[in-house]
DNA sequence: CGGGCTATTTTTAGCTT
DNA sequence: TAAGCTAAAAATAGCCC
């Protein structure tokens, strides 16, 4: 029962957090099937637990909203602005891990001889190169898998 | 009032459909969260409405996330698996869209010459590749918002 | 552990403005 | 069109097994 309000905040003990865990995970999902019925959305959810698992679901595929997702964050195909409603993070306790990729791909970029605009095409020249690359590798995988 | 039991069936009225989309984004949005917080978790939601708005919300960040999935779905790293419990689809109405760019990149492959292994082989090393160089990129992209 | 129970909180469909 | 209201439905914390 929940007979007392439950305060949002972490859970200690390991053993509930991990109960509590699958069963919102389980929850989450249903809410986003519940969501792209009704609605004709398209949807995806990835979850990480502390443990290190992954669990996602997506509609028509978590790799088919993804690809989405970074296509429209670099969506600038053919002038079309899509405008991506990011939602803020709610609370500054969040620890980002750093990125300590030390192989090179041959991509090093004299940043600190560039300017704001030059910054800002950088950007954006990244970004839809992210894009056609992950979308012409999609297409190969997909293609082998006939 | 919810009065009566609620079908999760596709809402045919464009109007009341909308309405429901933004109610249950923010309440998918709000169990994510939740979630987040209760779970110390890593969570990722994104969501497109018919319309074709983006609305995402993640933490650390969405970008973390995808990144740490799409990582994950090409980990070979160490010859660590990290597997991906993947929900399944519901039902088969789904409509996948069909890539069709036709842009190139220079990564033609003769794949009718190959057998089944290489073909294996193939999609490794394109998924290690498309981690290589995601990652890169979105290091450059996060260097130069500094 | 994972599944079931249920009291209570939380979400939300339909309404109103 | 979007922002409250509210009652019924749905989710879920704590417990049992």
């Amino acid at each position: 029962m929940v007979r007392t309000k439950v305060e949002i905040k972490r859970i200690e003990d390991k053993a509930k957090r991990h109960t509590t865990f699958t069963k919102r995970r389980q929850g989450l999902f249903k809410k986003t099937k519940e969501l792209v019925k009704r609605c004709d959305a398209e949807a995806a959810v990835i979850t990480f637990s502390l443990a290190g698992n992954i669990f996602a679901f997506g509609h028509p595929s978590v790799d088919n909203v993804v690809n989405r997702y970074i296509a429209s964050t670099s969506a600038l195909e053919h002038g079309e602005v899509v405008p991506v409603h990011e939602e803020a993070e709610m609370e500054r306790d969040a620890v980002i891990g750093t990125m300590e990729n030390e192989e090179t791909l041959g991509l090093e970029v004299p940043l600190d001889d560039m300017g704001m605009d030059e910054l800002e095409e950088l950007d954006r020249t990244m970004k839809e190169m992210k894009k056609k690359v992950v979308d012409k590798i999609d297409g190969i995988i997909s293609s082998s898998k006939t």
